[in-house]
DNA sequence: AATGCAATTGCAAATCGTTTGCAACTGAGG
DNA sequence: CCTCAGTTGCAAACGATTTGCAATTGCATT
């Protein structure tokens, strides 16, 4: 079916090992999460499923994501006005860049960026269990290079 | 603490000068918002509101907040599940650090992050338009200081 | 392979936060 | 104090997500 194993985690091994059941619709869920590159959200990983499972309910993909988020398996974004977006919890850490005309969404991450967090929330006191950084901006015009 | 007239902006000349109406209803969300120091939801402005006009709607609520942020006199926050918050965006910009167990609201700021969003958003190509940085996390324990 | 039962499903209905259509009302300029 | 577009309250609509429930299905056991 598919060869390259090295970049999809096993997750049925994973969710076997959780003891939870390998269903039909969760196999199809979970392949689909495996062969995706992008941050879909609920509705489109249902589409996506419903053409190789007709029978597969939307209900369904909401509680798989909720199961395999729990388990630590996948992220779950709430980028500006929309739905929740899904990728694999599998890469490294790393934030986002939304191109606000086009919806893209371009991974990076800084080190330094982290350790400055880090500080100013010691400093406030606290210990930071979790964040999130989103930049929202457009391209740049080729003009105005500088 | 606060000297009195500084802080709170005078959203009624701003309002007129924008061609609104200044209604009832919007008078009294103004003077909420004017006292406000923390970050309240819709409802919560809508609950402080009815104290003091049992006639103002939630729904009037929901258009003043709109308005208001549409002439940039307040900013709208999405914390992780949860309702729309509202700030005053009178003053300086800043990012906020999330109590996880009290859902207190810390504000801060660093220059150097917001340096570094823009180096690593040029070198993406991009330009950022607005950005998002919210830390999440629990207060540190006395005994595990260093 | 057949059995048993809790885990899981699909469906429809419920929920939450927010927006909207609409008829009644009201601010502010004449 | 008239006029009338701007604004309101209400209820219904909305989009995303969750849930109750009865039917189904993994899978550990015979």
């Amino acid at each position: 079916m598919n060869h390259s194993a090295q970049t999809k985690p096993d997750y049925e091994r994973e969710l076997r090992r959780a003891g939870v059941r390998i269903t039909r619709p969760r196999r199809v869920i979970l392949d689909i999460l495996a062969a995706t590159e992008d941050h879909p959200d609920a509705m489109e990983i249902f589409q996506r499923a419903s053409t190789i499972d007709k029978s597969i309910s939307l209900s369904t993909v909401y509680r798989t994501m909720k199961l395999l988020e729990g388990m630590g398996a996948i992220h779950r974004h709430a980028f500006e006005g929309g739905p929740a977006r899904f990728e694999q919890a599998s890469g490294d850490h790393h934030d986002h860049l939304i191109d606000l005309d086009t919806g893209d969404v371009i991974e990076f991450h800084s080190n330094r960026i982290e350790e400055l967090q880090d500080e100013i929330a010691r400093e406030l006191g606290y210990e930071i269990v979790h964040h999130r950084l989103e930049l929202y901006g457009r391209r740049r015009k080729a003009s105005a290079r500088k």
